[in-house]
DNA sequence: GGACTGAGTTAACGGTGTAAACTTAACACC
DNA sequence: GGTGTTAAGTTTACACCGTTAACTCAGTCC
C-alpha cells in the first residue's frame, strides 16, 4: 500500500537514516487515535486497518505496543518543552516567568488530556523498558522549573532543597491537571478561579518563607 | 464450590440482606489481586479460577468488571476516610491537624499504590457509570481537608475561595503521590526531605498570605 | 406432581498483543 | 541469465480478554 520512498529517488545507497513512509504513517495514525480516543483505544489492528497494512507490520518499526506509546510520549515531551520555553520568552522578571511557566504547563495538560495521561500517569511497570535516552528528555522539562525556582530572589534555595522545591512546584501543577482531567474536582467551582489560584499557589511554593514560621508541635 | 450460607442456618427466610459467600470471596480475591498486581491484572477469568467458580458467575453479583472495580474504589475511599479521621484525632491545634492530615494522605497513597491509582487516576470515561452515591463518599475525604483549611486562623478563607484552596492542598498532595508512584521523581532526592517538605508546602497553601504580595506584572 | 426460582454452568462472539513462518520484490554478484 | 541475500509485508496461529445467551440443576411452594 505504502511504498518506502514512494517512486522516485530509488537508487540511493543508504536507506537507514530516512525511515520508510509506513513508519511515519503508523506514527501519524497512532498520534491521532491517542489524541482523540486515548491510549486504551490504541490497538495494533486498528492502526493497521487505518494505515492500510497488516497489524504485524507495525512490529517492523516498533518493538511492540509499548514502544509505540513511548514514541508518542517522546513527542509529547518535546512538544511540552517547546511550549514551556515559549512561555519563558514572554517575560524577564523571575517570578513572572515562573508564573508563565506554571500557566503554560496547566494549559498544555488541559489541552492534550490523553497525551498528558500517557506522558505522566503510566505506571512504573510499563515504564520499565522506557528508553533511558527518553528519560533524559523528560527530565529537561523539570529542569526548566528548577532553573526558574533558582532565580526567584531571596528564597535561598540550592542543592537538594532546590531540587525538591522545584519538584513540588511541578507536583502541585501535576496534581491539579490530573484531578481536573479525571474530573474529580467539583464542577461548581469557577474554573478560572481554580486555575489562577493554582498558578499563584504553585509560585508561592518557590517564594521565601513567611517570617512567622509554622510552630513545630 | 462455595455454598451460600455454607451448611448451617439454612431455613432462614430472608436471604436478601446477607449476600452469598461467593460474592465475598470474589471481592476478597479482587482486593488481593488489585493490591498485589494492580488493576490491569484484574481479570474475570483469573478471579474465577482463584475463587473456584466460572468467570460468568461473577456477573451474578457485579454488573461487570467496572462495577467490581467501583466496589474496590468504595472500599478504598472508606479506608482512606478512616485513616484521615484517625490522624485528625492526634492533635487539636488547627495547623498541626492539617499537617497530620497531609502526612496521613501521603502515607496512604504510598502504602496502597494500586488501590490509590484506581481510586484517583481512572479516566473520566470509565467513571461515567460510577454510582452517584459513591461519589458522595469520595467527596467526604475532600471535606476533611476543607474543614481543616477553614480552621486555620487568619487566612480569611470562605466560600468558593475556601473550596478552591482546599482542593489545591489536596491536588498538591495528590500530585506528589502520583509522581512518586509513577516513579517520575529523581530517586537521588532524599525521600524524607521530599515528604516533609511536601507536607510543609501543602500546609503553607492554607496559611495567610505573605504581606509582601507578589507583583502583578 | 408440577411450576417456579436462584445459582451456577458451558459455549460462543468479537476483541486484544504478539510470535513464527511464509511470500514477494528488489538488488548484488558471478 | 542464474543464484543468493535481504528487506518489507503478509497470513496464520496462540493465548488471552470481557461479555452475552442459553442451558443445567437443586430446592421450594402450591
Amino acid at each position: 500500500m505504502i511504498h518506502p520512498e514512494s517512486h522516485s529517488s530509488s537508487a540511493r545507497a543508504s536507506a537507514a537514516e530516512d525511515s520508510p513512509a509506513l513508519r511515519g504513517a503508523i506514527l501519524d495514525e497512532a498520534r491521532r487515535v491517542l489524541a482523540q480516543n486515548g491510549h486504551s483505544a490504541l490497538s495494533m489492528r486498528r492502526i493497521a486497518a487505518a494505515v492500510g497494512c497488516s497489524a504485524t507490520s507495525i512490529y517492523l518499526y516498533f518493538e511492540g505496543r509499548d514502544a509505540l506509546i513511548y514514541a508518542l510520549i517522546d513527542e509529547g515531551m518535546s512538544s511540552l518543552h517547546d511550549r514551556l520555553q515559549a512561555a519563558l520568552g514572554e517575560s524577564t522578571e523571575p517570578v513572572a516567568r515562573l508564573r508563565g511557566l506554571a500557566r503554560a504547563y496547566l494549559e498544555f495538560g488541559l489541552a492534550h488530556p490523553h497525551s498528558y495521561e500517557v506522558m505522566f500517569t503510566l505506571r512504573a511497570e510499563r515504564m520499565a523498558r522506557y528508553p533511558q535516552e527518553s528519560y533524559r528528555k523528560a527530565r529537561k522539562n523539570l529542569e526548566l522549573f528548577t532553573d526558574q525556582v533558582a532565580q526567584v530572589p531571596g528564597n535561598g534555595l540550592c542543592g537538594d532543597r532546590l531540587q525538591t522545591v522545584a519538584t513540588l512546584v511541578w507536583a502541585a501543577l501535576h496534581g491539579t491537571v490530573t484531578l481536573l482531567l479525571a474530573q474529580r474536582i467539583d464542577r461548581a467551582l469557577p474554573q478560572t478561579l481554580l486555575l489562577d489560584l493554582a498558578i499563584e499557589q504553585a509560585v508561592r511554593l518557590a517564594l521565601p518563607l513567611n517570617p512567622n514560621s509554622p510552630p513545630h508541635s
